[in-house]
DNA sequence: ATTACTTTGTGCCATTTGACACAAAGTCTG
DNA sequence: CAGACTTTGTGTCAAATGGCACAAAGTAAT
């Protein structure tokens, strides 16, 4: 099947392809092609194209791709055809935030446990979900079949909380703390840090003033 | 100066160095290889050096580099030495925790005002901000001084919220948004957007199940 | 049916990106 | 101060990435 390995530049641009595909079948359009896709994306028709033909020949020529059809590949083929299930280490403000983006929810994608280090946090309870403590992560992974882990700690206890995921069979993780979080080649990290993100915005930014 | 352009890749890896060299300096460490910054960050030794070198020659051979010199020298190339003004637009859930967000201020960036389009929340008070109409961007933006909008609004409003912001000359926004904005070159936008980063990470996780 | 379009999938090439490896320059030890 | 290390900065090459361009295959209209 796979007998070239995908390059992850393409897997990371999957999602935008469903994306967009979610959004034209809202709007009832049957049919695109990888011209328009491209001007809705901002990137070259080519480049679709390619990507999509690292998985199979979906298109017509002539004609273009099928909506619905496309988007229920592109579903199949990163696993969005199914529940993911995750927990939230750390429920201060950013976490708390976390767990009440719907977001997540409607893709699919549940938080369904909540645990933090802090005694102090551990048995309150934050939107209907019972704070736990870190030494019941073990088995609460196991019972509610987590593969998931968001980490929203601060960046001094975040390395130890991936640690302990990771010994715990999680095998991706949603990584909110400002760290280069040391894990295994086979553990799929990422980040989202929006200050790293304007600390390279200004340096285009400076330029102009 | 820059006779060579330097690649968008190397500026993106520009603030991890500077985080982890924020880091080494905390705890009081002078000097440091490029492989012990490698092993820290996870990336190759000769990757850290080329990327710096793009910059000027800040080593010492059969040294390394000095810790708080490299820190200044990089918070200067990216502009880092200053403050940074945003203002906020959306003040739903994501915007109110955006706001409350000490991370950006820690760094220097400034939240400085908070906009928006719902008749019903302008005129609110969310942390000490009074909530503006977007009406008043456009004077607020000069009065402020403010070069950077954040967008937290819902993805049906986001391309024309980012429209307005552009039209009063913001150069870089921080996108949350599920959306690919469709900007002029000229202007910087850094996506946040943690589902897509999960839909990207189960095609990793669905292969070991 | 014929002709003029449209669009895909992909071979090919140019560009970008990353890593190796080494001379040059400095440090350290005895 | 000599000799053994260490480490930078960069020339060179290899690999990854992206875009062009075109044959093949379809559509549409007369």
């Amino acid at each position: 099947m796979d007998s070239v390995e995908v390059p992850e530049v393409v897997v990371l641009r999957l999602p935008l392809y469903v994306r967009a595909l979610s959004q034209l079948a809202s709007e009832s359009i049957d049919v695109v092609s990888s011209q328009q896709l491209g001007s809705l994306l901002q990137m070259t028709p080519a480049q679709i194209r390619k990507d999509l033909s690292y998985f199979g020949r979906f298109g017509k020529q002539g004609r273009g791709y099928n909506v619905s059809f496309l988007l229920h590949e592109l579903q199949e083929i990163l696993g969005l055809d199914r529940e993911w299930r995750a927990c939230l280490v750390g429920v201060g403000r950013l976490g708390r935030a976390i767990i009440n983006y719907p977001g997540f929810y409607r893709e699919n994608f549940r938080i369904v446990a909540a645990f933090d280090g802090d005694r102090a946090q551990v048995g309150s309870t934050i939107s209907e979900f019972n704070v736990q403590p870190m030494s019941e992560l073990s088995a609460t992974v196991i019972d509610k079949n987590i593969s998931i882990g968001i980490v929203a700690v601060p960046a001094q206890q975040a390395q130890s909380v991936i640690d302990v995921l990771i010994q715990n069979d999680i095998k991706g993780i949603l990584n909110y703390a400002p760290v280069a979080a040391k894990v295994p080649m086979n553990i799929i990290v990422r980040n989202i840090d929006p200050v790293l993100s304007l600390q390279s915005m200004t340096f285009y930014l400076r330029e102009l003033e």
